[in-house]
RNA sequence: GUCCCCAUCGUCUAGAGGCCUAGGACACCUCCCUUUCACGGAGGCGACCGGGGUUCGAAUCCCCGUGGGGACGCCA
């Protein structure tokens, strides 16, 4: 049998995190043994669902490159099946109509939290052989409830946290289908994952109460039941339970500040997930060691620093010519359009290793294509009267001398040997000159990359000449 | 309240009863490299939640406790 798993999210907001990294596992699951990928929208929740939170998920998917093999599938589409099966079971007798009023189950709700009992559905409309239904009310639209078992326990072995069983005692008839016939989210999923032979379901841990009454609808409709694999949350960097309200921010957002979709999957791949000591590892390896054994059961707290690190190390190990279409623009928002020379590319290929995101490594290259941004309290500690003497002649000597990383240290080396300084006292003024701060690459190859005209040109600026 | 889940360095984790004096990675600290900042290299700091069992032997198995989390919707 053929392995397919499904991302199901529901488009009420973003695709953050925690999903992405459902979706990874899912995904890759799948491809380890070449099965399918599902994705299904869950947009049976009308009033919370929205085309713009569809485009985000799909965005965030293209993103991170979690590309599917079928789907996307819209619940909403797919009506007329539920309304189907509803039909069969209200046939079969293994759900039944419930007139109960929302205020009248708040009510029940409410009493039995106060006499400190779980809140169930008493099935006061529960048919029952022996017993008497009260007449349906006219003017109250009934719901649809499922007749869940009364006795025993439902159980499953889960792929990532064990064993886990359920008396039946604790669940109620849930409600299957709402006032206005829409079916709910449990029977959705359940007749989904059902009719797309889904083999594997994979899904946040918050979804554990919800399985034993997905295996049991499935029981009552001689379904096959799939394995189920609970992945346990993702909490903030804080610790603390990632929501809309705290820290949870869309996938989307990791790429506006600076973050390759390559850092971003190897990083979720390793929270939650192990493969011995390997830290580093492209999706392709991924795939072929993805397994359900490593999967760890507790919750994993975000650690931007240790994103961070992995961004760097892509950034600095990427294909140089991709990391300049991806700098390119994050330049011409600073203002600093790349222009012909020096070449992005070797721009880049002496920077790369200083930045960690890829913003900061457009604003640190900015000024080899824009005036750049002088550093006060810089250029006050290190352009002093008495290094430029040294930088006059240095001017001089620039002027003529051949434009090579090892003819320029020549020059500044010769000066500084002339002048009877420390090379930082010529270097330091130098950087922050032609750079506007302290920090630089080394600075003969920071010249050499600029170009006389531009060394010379920032130079004279300070030289007075 | 009821039910369910979870528990190794600050963080992500390795760990399937002896390989554990508990390994790796991020972060942090020190040193080296160095012209500044980084990168890189070499070291260092640092954990089995507590208590009982089982066993010749427990981070690992069992029980209890504690702590954390989740669920209890005509949301998904």
């Amino acid at each position: 049998m053929t392995v397919r798993t499904r991302f199901a999210p529901s488009p009420t907001g973003y695709l953050h995190i925690g999903g992405a990294r459902t979706a990874l596992f899912s995904w890759a699951y799948a491809k380890k043994h070449q099965g399918q990928f599902i994705l299904r929208i869950e947009d049976t929740d009308v009033a919370r669902s929205t085309p713009e939170a569809v485009q985000a998920i799909l965005d965030g998917m293209h993103w991170l490159g979690l590309d599917y093999d079928e789907g996307p599938f819209y619940q909403m589409q797919r009506m007329e099946k539920y309304k189907q099966v509803i039909q069969q079971m209200l046939e079969a007798g293994t759900a039944y109509y419930c007139y109960c009023s929302k205020e009248e189950l708040d009510a029940l709700r409410e009493s039995q939290m106060q006499a400190g009992l779980k809140p169930r559905y008493d099935g006061r409309w529960r048919p029952e052989t022996g017993k008497v239904l009260p007449d349906a009310p006219k003017d109250i639209p009934p719901v649809v409830r499922f007749k869940n078992p009364m006795a025993g326990v439902v159980a499953w072995d889960d792929l990532v946290k064990g064993r886990i069983e359920i008396s039946n005692a604790e669940l109620d008839d849930l409600i299957i289908a709402r006032a206005d016939g829409t079916p709910t989210y449990n029977f959705c999923v359940v007749v989904d994952d059902w009719e797309m032979g889904v083999t594997h379901v994979i899904r946040g841990d918050d979804h554990v109460n919800n399985t034993p009454r997905q295996i049991n609808l499935l029981k009552a409709l001689n379904a096959q039941i799939p394995q189920y694999v609970h992945l346990s949350m993702i909490l903030g960097d804080d610790g603390q339970k990632l929501s809309k309200r705290h820290g949870a921010v869309s996938v989307m957002q990791y790429d506006e500040d600076g973050y390759l979709p390559e850092a971003v999957l190897n990083y979720l791949a390793r929270l939650g997930w192990s493969h011995g000591d390997d830290e580093v590892f492209s999706m392709a390896q991924f795939c072929q060691w993805f397994d359900l054994d490593h999967i760890t059961a507790s919750a994993a707290q975000f650690n931007t620093e240790k994103l961070n690190w992995l961004n760097a190390h892509y950034i600095k190990t990427m294909d140089l010519e991709r990391l300049a279409e991806i700098v390119t623009p994050r330049l011409v928002k600073l203002g600093a359009a790349p222009a012909a020379s020096p070449k992005l590319m070797d721009v880049l290929a002496l920077y790369r290793e200083r930045a960690n995101n890829l913003n900061q490594l457009a604003a640190e290259i900015a000024y080899f294509y824009r005036t750049p941004a002088i550093h006060q309290a810089d250029a006050e500690k290190h352009i002093t009267e008495d290094a430029m003497p040294a930088i006059r002649h240095l001017y001089q000597e620039l002027l003529s001398c051949d434009w090579t990383v090892e003819a320029i240290h020549k020059v500044i080396q010769e000066t500084v040997t002339q002048f009877q300084l420390k090379f930082p006292k010529v270097a330091m003024p130098l950087r922050v000159m032609l750079t506007g701060i302290a920090q630089s690459p080394s600075i003969d190859a920071v010249m050499h990359l600029m170009g006389r005209e531009l060394v010379l040109y920032r130079m004279s600026v300070y030289c007075k000449i």
